[in-house]
DNA sequence: AATTTTTGCTAAAACGTTTAATTGTATATT
DNA sequence: AATATACAATTAAACGTTTTAGCAAAAATT
């Protein structure tokens, strides 16, 4: 009762296992098998049920045809979207995924890529945590193919996938203005990775532009605090003195805490406060007034990575990876 | 610049496989390698940064210490949660999860069943599909440890984990008639599912103890159309006739639709109509009424599934494979 | 001193594939 | 008729582990 292999097949009809193997890969034309024997093995071998063994295909080939997949919080909408796409993608071209969690945990980040590592997943799909540079440049070092999704490191040369993050949020301020917002708060996390850091600047350019820049109205958030640290900052950024008539948060988690807060306060939007976010949530239809968002093109994001990761994978060994930065365009929901 | 293997460890301390083997497993006692020998490979093997090839171990001792899960849609955050917690559980015992995805398709289950095998997974643990039944059992026959989550198909034998589905709809009726709704209409998948037909008995049953059973305010829908069939449904509820005053929601993609057409529609809650859903969601802390909802243990039936599972694998070969139907119970929200 | 027991290690096979090199025929070309 | 070419298959090694059986030396027991 146990597992039908190659050699079984070959036993039953009378025939080497390079053969049966040769067959059901394709390669009867190279290894010049006759189409008789050719059709009896694929028959054989339906029958038999045979189901190949990966673990010994990927032992003797040296690939397993898995990717790796690390996000920081599976639970998030919008990751457990990434993954779902990268997912789906990557099976069209043969390979399992294994999605793993790091929870932003750069300890957790360590753990899960010696995991992936002993696992022999032929190449990684991450969203790093914070800190979590070390562990790609190690990666990087082994030869390892990786792409990086969502953020990334500058200084490391690591192909990424990103949205224009600057650009979002210049649109998503324009729009504002061009609302007739002057005085517009920022809620964003406080990070120190790169695409914090262009949403902020975004922000800061457009609001300079209009000469209308205050840093005083950028509230940087501890995530590990999220619902107290956003309720302190849109209590504050509501203090009249301010007269703040505009608020942007620069994630889907911050925009989650920031409505509840306004709306736990019943604030007047969109009359007396205008609001943007970053991504979407499927709260927002049933928050009463509009929301403007950021949207991003997650599936092509995530195609986008896969496509990148293949490609590093099918490079033969020696070739240097091309690093490739990817940045895609963001549209602004109900926008004008 | 390739991966070091036990045996380059075994070259470079001139000793032979099989001992840096038996220390880096721990073996070393029925071994009998000396302390000093032990502790010279395992700083070896550290210095050396070894990392097993577990697609060698997997081929050799026959498992892979990975698990597939098949869930009928990531994007549920019932199942992402789900999926999480099952992954986060597993990796304790040394196991990595490979997360596919049905959306409800059986022909996906039978593609991501076969894909499964092939990758030598240990054991299953799925949320079956509708007709997924036949695929089940093909596991079964094939002896491999299969662990359903969710929903089960009771003819088969088969361990499952479920949450007491005619209880939780017992529960959610009976409060609903505790604050005085009588004419209660139910919106609920067209399914053959177990676990549906145990949520639409618990309302029946409630119902009918109260006198006030009516099958046509048994809503099915089909949920290729959720959007505008649950529209079509709420809005025949609330025909004047009906005299409908409360409203219980089987899953949680029918309470989303519904609660929206019942925004658009303007209908005071809970004055006029109270509502009770299957599973939290994010939306309920932006919606203006309070939701009660059936709260189902995600972590714990993660958690189960994967003991269950364990348990199974763990199982000698011949030994039949016990099977257990566990039911976990639910919990009313803002009960009374 | 002869024997058994224990200790510390090794040899080699096996898991199921893939694939380069080889072999033996039949057919085609001179 | 001799040689070259094409065809159809086979052999055997390799991938990195684990594990059983065995061996030699040292220690313990008689």
């Amino acid at each position: 009762m146990t597992r039908v292999s190659i050699k079984n097949i070959a036993q039953a009809i009378g025939v080497s296992n390079a053969t049966v193997s040769l067959v059901l890969n394709g390669k009867e034309k190279d290894g010049r098998v006759s189409k008789e024997m050719a059709d009896r093995i694929r028959k054989a071998a339906k029958e038999m049920n045979y189901e190949p063994n990966n673990l010994a295909r990927g032992l003797r080939i040296g690939r397993s045809q898995t990717i790796g997949l690390i996000v920081a919080d599976i639970s998030n909408l919008f990751f457990s979207n990434l993954a779902f796409h990268i997912q789906e993608y990557a099976e069209k071209f043969g390979y399992s995924v294994i999605i793993t969690n790091t929870n932003e945990s750069d300890l957790k980040m360590e753990k899960m890529t010696n995991v992936l590592k002993s696992r022999s997943v032929d190449g990684f799909i991450i969203v790093p945590t914070e800190s979590g540079q070390p562990y790609i440049e190690d990666l990087i070092k082994r030869n390892i193919p990786v792409v990086l999704i969502d953020r990334s490191f500058p200084e490391i040369a690591v192909s990424s996938v990103m949205v224009d993050n600057y650009s979002a949020s210049v649109k998503a301020l324009k729009s504002m203005v061009n609302q007739g917002c002057r005085n517009i708060g920022l809620i964003i996390y406080k990070s120190e990775l790169k695409h914090m850091d262009d949403r902020k600047q975004g922000y800061i350019d457009v609001l300079e532009e209009y000469g209308s820049y205050n840093p005083s109205l950028i509230k940087e958030i501890n995530y590990l605090n999220i619902t107290s640290d956003v309720e302190i900052a849109v209590e504050s950024l509501l203090l009249k003195e301010n007269n703040v008539d505009g608020i942007f948060f620069a994630t889907n988690s911050l925009s989650m805490a920031g409505i509840k807060q306004l709306m736990r306060l019943n604030v007047d939007i969109p009359d007396k406060l205008k609001i943007v976010c970053f991504d979407k949530s499927d709260a927002f239809d049933f928050i009463q007034f509009p929301v403007t968002y950021v949207q991003q093109p997650i599936p092509e994001m995530g195609r986008t990575a896969v496509d990148l990761l293949i490609s590093q994978i099918k490079q033969p060994l020696g070739v240097p990876k091309e690093v490739q930065r990817i940045e895609l365009q963001t549209k602004l929901s109900n926008s004008f």
